[in-house]
DNA sequence: GTGAAAGCGCTAACAT
DNA sequence: ATGTTAGCGCTTTCAC
């Protein structure tokens, strides 16, 4: 194994040297450099990652942890992990995956041994078991998602209450009177994840406003469970024609009943989904949809984590980043799934 | 921070004596341990990460690297990535979760810092540009996939050519004798990832050998895609009644086309899904299928590579581990999406 | 069964 | 602009 000790002999510098030119943390003339430089590409030299993060206390390691709970859509979970690992990088850090199974703990083991010096948390529940550790912590943390409590803690999340605003506008625009919403299985809010909760808060609060009625039903992704969803809620409403689905697993599913039920999308029904871009452009009617940023997300968690550690790094220098919760804002696309309210319809 | 020489004072010990509580890797009395282990919860003693890693020169991390290139199932992925985090984490080791962006370098740069001291490769393709420093470095590695010269290298994946036999098999047992194979993006296969190809050849293989007739047609997962391929296929081979899909993203909408062109499933036509069991058991449909075991997958990968690193700890005493590739076998499940041959046909 | 002490490879004062 | 050096906290001989 080539040593910093080895490269300073090549080239002919001292070990501090060879430290420097790494971490540019002092000047060194260009001839100096250079020559590190060349014997560093020589002798294949990789600074040993246990020894630097036993000198210098920091580990260049974000933790991310997402304890995957039941019900939890996985492909953003795994957007967002890319786009951390990817945004992670460009701050020259690496990341180190924390799955659920070992609980709260092991965020303190990780933090404690000095494995990482930040950490990221997924999959975040209202009264989240890690939060504990989080304030005691000195270290960066950002939380994706939103606890009942933010107070001191530093969050990341989509603004769930105005999208489910943000569907409401659109269908009340085209005339619906009749709102449902198809929602996330039971257990995803039984789990009070929040996030299932903000967006039908979010279409209540818009429709009381504007007037119009809404059902909110939980349903898994199962064939059948959208099916007798739909069912009760046309059942209740005969009258509905506006439908706000939050479940990627149910789209397709619902999109099919609808189809052989005789109900046109979007000539009868309109429909529009909170989910990925990709799902909604990829179904068989495109949808209109509200986009769950994962990977703008992942970006921003990274990037605030990281000007924490900046600032901490700097001591009393910089003045120090402010806990902050970081709501992105909605936007909604209009695709072919949502249209102008049928003329004729019952009271409902 | 709390350090090991503290707990070894709090305990009126040296400090190797807690460094070999720690490690177990020599006798202790009981009393003694019993002291350390007392000082070390008081204490709330974390051993540092770095230093132990300086030290042993181990540091207990799996580099699990996915570069994740275009068209890849993410859930599949992740699945295998939460099932390494979790045996990793039975084997005392965490995850680094190393993406594409930087290219073959990342495991270079992970494995000659000492920062991981095992490897897990994803996404593997035939002529891997990663093989070359798998072969040359000491650090024990696992492929998930297979290139196309395995020599010293050890591997695990699904045996896809196994799958494809399997399907027609299955198929040709209940009397179909046109088959078609509704495969992954073009992409897939003009990245020469190898999976896609070994079920085809599976295919391919069996279905000469019972004398069936096959298609085989790549696809993309959009509904228009999708819509495509079926429409070729059934023009060009108007007898069709045996579908095997190997992508996740095309069986909704392919079931959902079938339906609208008054195509029963599985009446006037079989369909054999290669996909994950949860994929298969929530479709409208429920899809005889052949599973993809992620989390075998994942978990075989941690056990062999840790297999490995203990056999090179071991230096000579212990029996070294011969590189090898683990196929594992696919098992079909029967539901509802197949059944016997319409009995008319036309000649195709 | 336990201790003492020599590193592991790097960083960051403190020098000049 | 560069060199010297004292650790960082742990593992692991070697000694008893």
């Amino acid at each position: 194994m080539v040593t910093l000790a080895e490269v300073a002999r090549h080239a002919g510098v001292s070990a501090s040297t060879v430290s420097y030119v790494l971490s540019g943390k002092r000047t060194i003339s260009t001839p100096t450099r250079e020559r590190v430089e060349r014997s560093i590409r020589e002798l294949g030299y990789h600074p040993n990652a246990g020894a630097r993060a036993l000198a210098s206390s920091r580990s260049h390691i974000i933790a991310l942890m997402m304890p995957l709970r039941t019900e939890m859509y996985l492909p953003v979970m795994m957007e967002i992990a890319i786009a951390v690992a990817t945004t992670a990088r460009e701050h020259a850090h690496d990341v180190l995956l924390l799955t659920g199974q070992e609980g709260p703990e092991a965020a303190r083991r990780v933090v404690g041994s000095g494995l990482a010096d930040a950490m990221i948390l997924m999959d975040v529940e209202l009264e989240d078991q890690r939060l504990p550790l989080v304030r005691e912590t000195s270290r960066p943390s950002v939380l994706i998602g939103l606890p009942s409590d933010t107070t001191g803690l530093t969050c990341v999340d989509l603004d769930f209450a105005a999208t489910g605003r943000l569907c409401v506008d659109h269908l009340a625009r085209l005339g619906h009177r009749d709102l449902a919403v198809v929602g996330e299985a039971a257990a995803v809010y039984e789990r009070r994840t929040g996030f299932a909760e903000r967006t039908v808060r979010g279409v209540r609060e818009r429709a009381d406003e504007l007037g119009l009625r809404v059902l909110h039903r939980p349903c898994d992704g199962s064939y059948e469970s959208v099916a007798g969803t739909l069912a009760r809620i046309f059942d209740e409403r005969p009258g509905t024609t506006g439908l706000v689905v939050q479940n990627e697993a149910a789209i397709e599913p619902l999109l099919s009943l609808l189809r052989q039920q005789g109900r046109a999308v979007p000539e009868d029904v309109s429909v529009v989904a909170v989910c990925p871009e990709q799902v909604a452009a990829g179904t068989s009617v495109a949808l209109t949809s509200v986009a769950i940023p994962a990977q703008q997300m992942g970006r921003l968690a990274v990037e605030s984590v990281m000007a924490m550690a900046r600032a901490s790094a700097a001591g009393g220098d910089a003045e120090p980043v402010e806990p902050r919760v970081e709501l992105l804002p909605p936007a909604l696309t209009v695709r072919a799934s949502t249209g102008p309210a049928p003329a004729a319809r019952r009271a409902g």
